[in-house]
DNA sequence: AATATATATTCCCATATGGGAATATGTCAA
DNA sequence: TTGACATATTCCCATATGGGAATATATATT
């Protein structure tokens, strides 16, 4: 097998900075193709082909309006992603306080389980 | 150009679902190896070239004890991407309970605090 | 209809996989 | 040293890019 599909999930999607890029500026307003080209300094095809795959893990949304064709970001999508890293806040408190945390609970019953 | 490797950053590293689930296997405690090999049912070579990829971007952290490699994960390192993504919380949330909720509380300190 | 404007798609190509198989490296035990 | 155990690395291959160039599609304008 080879590598997943930049649209099989969220996280392949957003791997490419570029895509990332994109979310940002069509997270507070929706936006042409063009005026993405002309913000990132892309070639057009490039632009067209990174909002296709958007498009295709629903990050972002479209309308068309006359001949353009408005996008923005479908910030929903974006929320898995978040919850996933989220799982791992509790771990990433320094040390300092990790100590301190276990010095003055022991006696708790384990906060770190098994599994 | 072709895409971006796996070890260029931690978004691209965490692109593969196997890794996140090595990710969340040692997050709450050091463990070897075979461990991981065992739970996830891959193949040896397999997880250990997972396992590279992480450590080069720094997800995971390791130590030799005897002959098996210890492994655990780094959560400091998926703060980035966590970061990147709490950037579009303020548009996940629904337009009606966002409508509603500023009509209702004007002046009200956030519910929904920074972090 | 003919032309211009705005996007999308297709083709080609160098590159980076991820899995499987085989092999190398490192460490402990007898 | 020899053998067993635990990991890591290398090779091979099918697949999926992402960028550039060329082309197709859709819509507005005259």
């Amino acid at each position: 097998m080879s590598r997943a599909a930049t649209t099989s999930d969220v996280f392949n999607a957003i791997a490419e900075s570029r895509r990332r890029e994109i979310l940002e500026l069509l997270a507070s307003r929706e936006r042409p193709v063009g005026d993405i080209v002309a913000m990132l300094g892309l070639e057009q095809p490039s632009v067209s082909k990174h909002l296709r795959v958007l498009r295709d893990v629903d990050l972002v949304l479209v309308r068309r309006d006359g001949r353009q064709m408005l996008y923005r970001t479908n910030a929903e999508a974006i929320r898995p992603l978040h919850d996933w890293a989220s799982g791992f806040r509790q771990y990433w408190r320094h040390h300092l306080t990790r100590i301190k945390e276990r010095a003055e609970a022991s006696g708790r019953p384990r906060i770190d389980g098994p599994e």
